[in-house]
RNA sequence: GGGGAUGUGGCGGAAUUGGUAGACGCGCAUGACUUAGAAUCAUGUGCCGCAAGGCGUGUGGGUUCGAGUCCCACCAUCCCCACCA
């Protein structure tokens, strides 16, 4: 049995073995506890990365380590397949988008396959498929029906390259760009299709069922950023109301005037006759502004007074109304109390227009003689209140909440909470999405379109124009339809769905992507949700796992789940990068093809590599040196699995040792495993394999011991390396598959060390070492350190004061 | 400006969570095998020092018998959010 180690072959023959046995059939089984297991799926680009090994590799070890712990594991993957680059593809390339898009899926199909994961391939889900699209629309409608969908004409932004709407999630860096292309995103007036995401504001800040990293928890808080404070509204001296929100009620005195957003609906009317030109010419000014430019915090506060004045409700105080841009149409009410003596912004802005400041916060320390304040007070711990009538001498951290009952027994105000999170933008104004499934009728209104005559296909006979302008607004035969209601000529909506839309279910569609009755079938939903364990990419932290949070907590009320959480636990992965330890581009020319390295060395060389550089959520730099340590790894267990091993005569002390080492490997691995440490894990294989190298070598153990040891070597590298182990481990004749055994359990005993190095240290620096036998009492390894000759030298003369005893491990004396 | 993370040999990284710093791997050095190389095997490998010994986890302080780990201040790098009222 002389066969060299080929990973090619041996990787081509198991995949058509586990393919052709159904070893990854996923199927409902009561006997078992489920265990959901799910990778993000991938955008079909026409390409695996590596990237995508880092993302699935390891998370398909994960979940072959769970299916070999006793669990029904359900693995499956599919494809987001929906999007952009298709149409530029299209529009470059004049390839039909669902062309090119389901040739991509097509090559990628075999890619994923040569990564030799357990996918479940019966019950992949591809979002482009008109069988998915038909219930993404169906819940379109269901969220319609809830009222949590409405259309609105909004200002959102815009990317002119893409000629499409963006979510606000998909406007990056300081410089506003589009997350696709790169081009300044501008704003646009534009009837929009909008999911009331804020509903769930609450709910979404609640984490405590669910097991996700601190990091995420964190970013999704803030980025539904709840401040609590108070509505208050101040009347123009002409009677229009104008409510304001201030997470500082207790400042209320000090508000001296107001500022409105350029685009707040009232800065027409109420501006007066002489202001007329001065408020056009600066919201004309600021509508050429970018947003990179208006957004800036650290920019020179501009603006304009209206002309206009208001009352301040807590004293009647008559204050200026500006405009200016550094207060945003899209949060609050667009309008706000400036209070320069306790807000920096509001400061800067009264000192540059000359506007009063009036002190209402003291600070502890300062008096009348201190002067004018030169800088925003802004505690909310420290200060009491001046110049606050009734509420002078109260301790800001009482007076916000008194101030509150206060306004609201005096009907001037209420209690409120503001979130920054924005209602969910969904509309795209371009083909390659599904089709919103809307009617607009002149005499019904947006009329859903009827579960029956779902899906709204999309036309394939379209063209594509160089701007990017959607076809389907071309499109005469798509546009024009009969209104389901009143039968009467009616026109269809042209826009399609944020893909995000279709990535927020998709882990209910793989429960049963055929069924063509409903979005899945409740009988799986009952024995697999919720996910048990996901992972992905932090870089969704603030869409797609928001996104998909909201969409159950809506099925939730659709009643098609019991809970409102998707993912139980989370997990995410680092990235890869390039040998120059910088992101992977074409551009930088360090990009890994994994197609190449599988040819090289090998899908479990690669696997094996991927999950042994770093920890699995640190990521770090490639490096094809590295990759040796692993190919060796794995060569040599080849060797080792298939040696024939008849000693001569058996060294107990070694005997021994080997099975220590197997029982401490199995236990490392099994928590490592458990905690996604699969570089540590691998760390302990090789260890192992050290063992065993020297134990062949030296031809001085058992049968039995080196048996041991090498099964369940294989075993423990099941999960990772899963086609050579299943080679080996049928060669050595055990039974079909390795991936179905047992995960083999540790002795305890066996494990234990029989001596220890007792380590012994003088006023804590290390002076001697002293192999012993294990499990002594603290006295006798007290004594056994103080006898050390080393010690002596270091301890002089002096009896020492005090001697620490670590259990087992450790005594360090203190000199006298 | 706010929030989060990271910093350990020539390199990737370990460290039972306060108890031997540097596991494991790469690389390197020396040796073996070889006509030679590749591969493989053996031994060594934090730094300074012939040695005894000393120094060492971004920097400076502190707590402790004992600190990579805890506390305070600072530096550097990365990520997220950002005129959010």
């Amino acid at each position: 049995m002389s066969h060299e180690y080929n990973p090619n072959e041996v990787e081509k023959k198991w995949q058509d073995q586990w393919n052709e046995t159904q070893l990854y059939r996923q199927e409902i089984d009561k006997s078992k506890e489920k265990h959901y297991a799910m990778t993000m799926l991938p955008y079909p680009s026409g390409d695996l990365h590596i990237g995508h090994w880092y993302a699935m590799t390891p998370s398909d070890a994960r979940a072959r380590f769970m299916r070999m712990k006793g669990y029904n594991v359900l693995f499956p993957m599919g494809f987001d397949a929906f999007g952009l680059p298709a149409e530029n593809a299209a529009i470059k390339r004049n390839i039909h988008p669902m062309k090119w898009t389901f040739a991509n899926i097509e090559r990628m199909r075999g890619q994923l396959r040569s990564m030799g994961a357990m996918f479940d391939w019966e019950r992949e889900a591809v979002s482009a498929d008109p069988s998915y699209y038909k219930w993404t629309q169906w819940f379109f409608k269901q969220l319609f029906e809830m009222d949590l969908a409405y259309r609105k004409k909004a200002a959102v932004d815009y990317c002119p390259e893409c000629a499409t709407t963006l979510a606000r999630e998909q406007v990056w860096g300081l410089d506003r760009h589009c997350e696709r292309c790169g081009a300044p995103v501008i704003k646009k007036d534009l009837e929009q299709w909008f999911f009331k995401i804020t509903d769930y504001a609450e709910e979404l800040l609640d984490f405590s069922k669910i097991d996700w990293p601190e990091r995420v928890k964190v970013m999704q808080t803030n980025w539904i950023g709840r401040s609590t404070g108070a509505n208050v509204t101040f009347n123009t001296e002409d009677g229009d109301p104008i409510p304001v929100f201030t997470t500082r009620p207790d400042t209320l005195w000090g508000a001296t005037f107001m500022v409105l957003a350029p685009e707040h609906p009232l800065v027409n009317k109420i501006t007066t006759v002489g202001q007329k030109t001065a408020v056009s010419d600066y919201i004309s000014a600021t509508e050429k502004l970018t947003d990179i430019d208006r957004e800036t915090a650290d920019r020179e506060k501009t603006g304009v007074f209206t002309g206009a004045y208001a009352i301040n409700p807590v004293n009647n105080a008559k204050v200026p109304i500006w405009i200016a841009d550094y207060v945003l149409m899209g949060y609050g009410s667009g309008a706000i109390m400036a209070v320069p003596a306790h807000d920096e912004r509001d400061f800067a802005f009264a000192t540059k227009f000359g506007l009063d400041i009036v002190e209402v916060i003291r600070m502890p320390g300062r008096t009348d003689e201190d002067g004018p304040l030169t800088e925003a007070y802004s505690s909310k711990t420290e200060g009491t209140l001046v110049n606050s009538e009734q509420f002078n001498g109260t301790p800001v951290t009482e007076a916000i909440d008194k101030v509150i009952v206060w306004l609201e027994e005096k009907g001037a105000g209420t209690g409120a909470v503001n979130y920054r999170l924005r209602d969910w933008l969904i509309s795209r104004q371009r083909y390659w999405g599904a089709p919103i499934p809307i009617v607009y009728c002149d005499t019904c209104g947006a009329v859903p379109v009827p579960d029956d005559q779902l899906p709204v296909m999309l036309p394939e006979d379209v063209e594509f124009t160089p701007t990017g302008e959607s076809p389907l607004k071309l499109h005469e035969g798509f546009i024009n339809t009969d209104c389901p209601i009143c039968d009467e000529p009616a026109i269809r909506e042209t826009d399609t769905m944020d893909t995000f839309m279709c990535s927020s279910w998709y882990q209910y569609r793989y429960l049963s992507p055929n069924d063509d009755d409903q979005p899945f079938d409740p009988e799986e939903g009952a024995y697999w949700l919720p996910v048990d364990q996901y992972t992905g990419g932090i870089e969704h932290a603030t869409m797609h796992l928001i996104y998909t949070r909201f969409f159950t907590m809506a099925m939730r009320e659709m009643g098609l789940v019991k809970e409102g959480e998707p993912m139980r636990a989370l997990y995410n992965q680092g990235m890869v990068l390039g040998e120059d330890n910088e992101k992977m581009s074409k551009s930088r020319g360090n990009v890994v093809a994994p197609d190449n390295l599988v040819q090289e060395f090998g899908a479990d060389t690669v696997r094996t590599y991927l999950m042994f550089f770093s920890k699995w959520d640190q990521g770090g730099p490639w490096n094809y040196d590295g990759i040796k340590g692993p190919q060796r790894l794995l060569s040599d267990v080849w060797e080792l699995a298939h040696l024939v091993i008849e000693p001569d005569s058996v060294d107990e002390k070694a005997d021994r040792a080997l099975r220590r080492k197997t029982h401490q490997m199995i236990r490392k691995v099994t928590t490592d495993y458990e905690g996604f440490a699969f570089n540590t894990a691998i760390a302990a294989m090789m260890e192992m394999r050290n063992m065993l190298n020297d134990a062949a070598r030296k031809n001085n153990v058992s049968a039995e011991a080196w048996h041991e040891g090498v099964d369940n070597l294989l075993l423990c590298l099941a999960p990772i390396a899963p086609h050579i182990t299943e080679e080996c481990w049928s060669n050595r004749g055990r039974p079909y598959s390795i991936h179905t055994q047992d995960w083999p359990k540790w002795d305890e005993e066996t494990a234990k060390d029989d001596s220890i190095t007792l380590v012994v240290q003088v006023n804590g620096k290390v002076r001697d070492k002293i192999e012993t036998e294990a499990g002594q009492s603290d006295d006798a390894l007290q004594e056994l350190a103080l006898a050390s000759e080393n010690v002596q030298k270091h301890l002089g003369d002096n009896p020492p004061r005090k001697v620490i005893v670590v259990k087992g491990r450790l005594v360090n004396i203190v000199k006298g």
